[in-house]
DNA sequence: GGAGTTCTGGACCGAACGTTCCAGAATTGC
DNA sequence: GCAATTCTGGAACGTTCGGTCCAGAACTCC
């Protein structure tokens, strides 16, 4: 054994992830990174191999940070229609604050990177079908306990409601309009509508 | 009056579009551009002021030209549902070839550039606007023509189906995946069935 | 053909890029 | 306190970045 380090791996993860999210991949340089984390080059390339590797490990802290709390109950096993609209109704929300126009990393990956990126097109192809199965759940769900009415395709309605949600964050990045944002949310969940 | 240019202003500016559209802005470099345009720095600067100037011509000149080639009939003033159909089938048969992945510009730019470029979240915005102008027009054409059932909001359903459009670009790039993306561009279609 | 103007190739600029490296400080087990 | 080990700051690496500059070629007009 011998000295131990001097700072916190994970906040150091966190920290470069809120740049990486902030600027992108590409936008982001090794400078900003030990900047904002406070590590020195030498410490932040020990742990995290170089700026490839730390986006990647920052991508699944998102993943496993982020995510959830922007998901919140729709992760729940029970969850119904009403966590979808929450969910939506989030992402809305979150578009219209200062920092939202930073949108989604997930997003943001998927469109700077997934194509050329094998490693990071995993990851990101992973939350989308996992976003999809949790919607396609709540729905079913939705559609046992009679709160709307019973549907062609829920795996088919699950897929396009994620699609919404990817296409609402970019809008949102070019257009924050609040009306425009929760019209097309409230649009796409118009065929869920409660039964009467 | 003295020696004229030696080449054509908008070949480069098409080969300079093709770049930005597969690499983004920040992916691409001017030694890149002068590569692909053939043009001596001092020729590209010249005329086109700069990375920045330049990619902004490329954005207007994608919109002129490669934007009404993906719309097709969809713009023309008595487009209807089929033309909405068209168009999104269109947005998936694209991504599902060898180059679709670098899926459109404008979405790219959107998610790179708008939060922080005002000039270019202008073009990205305008762009949005008069799609979703496109798809309301075509789907009050259809309710007028019998061919849907009336809508109860058709500039909310437009642009609902613009975020779809924008959302498979997003999936379309870490997941391109034949079935998924027609599955979401049917889900998202299928409020607009024909009347029986 | 000569004067005037514009275009072109390529050298050059300082800055920033991602990465490597090493001397030395810090901490451990003994 | 000593040896072994690990971490740290910062200098340095070669490369690439966007942009500037200029000498000279190319062309038009007269």
């Amino acid at each position: 054994m011998a000295r131990p380090r001097q700072f916190d791996t994970d906040e150091a993860l966190d920290a470069a992830m809120r740049l990486f999210w902030s600027a992108g991949f590409r936008g982001t340089s090794v400078d900003d990174l030990t900047a904002a984390t406070g590590l020195s080059r030498s410490s932040l390339y020990n742990v995290f191999s170089g700026k490839h590797a730390l986006f990647v490990r920052a991508l699944e802290h998102y993943r496993s940070l982020v995510v959830p709390e922007k998901m919140g109950e729709l992760a729940s096993d029970d969850a119904s229609i009403g966590e979808v609209r929450a969910y939506l109704g989030g992402l809305v929300e979150d578009l219209l604050t200062e920092d939202g126009r930073q949108g989604c990393l997930l997003v943001n990956t998927a469109v700077e990177l997934a194509a050329e990126d094998d490693e990071v097109a995993d990851v990101v192809r992973a939350h989308q079908h996992l976003l999809a199965e949790s919607v396609e759940k709540a729905l079913r769900n939705a559609v046992k306990r009679g709160e709307i009415a019973p549907l062609a395709d829920p795996a088919a309605s699950a897929r396009a409601l994620v699609a919404t949600a990817h296409g609402l964050m970019v809008i949102g990045k070019a257009d924050p309009d609040e009306q425009l944002l929760r019209t097309i949310a409230d649009s796409a969940l118009a065929p869920f509508s409660p039964v009467a």
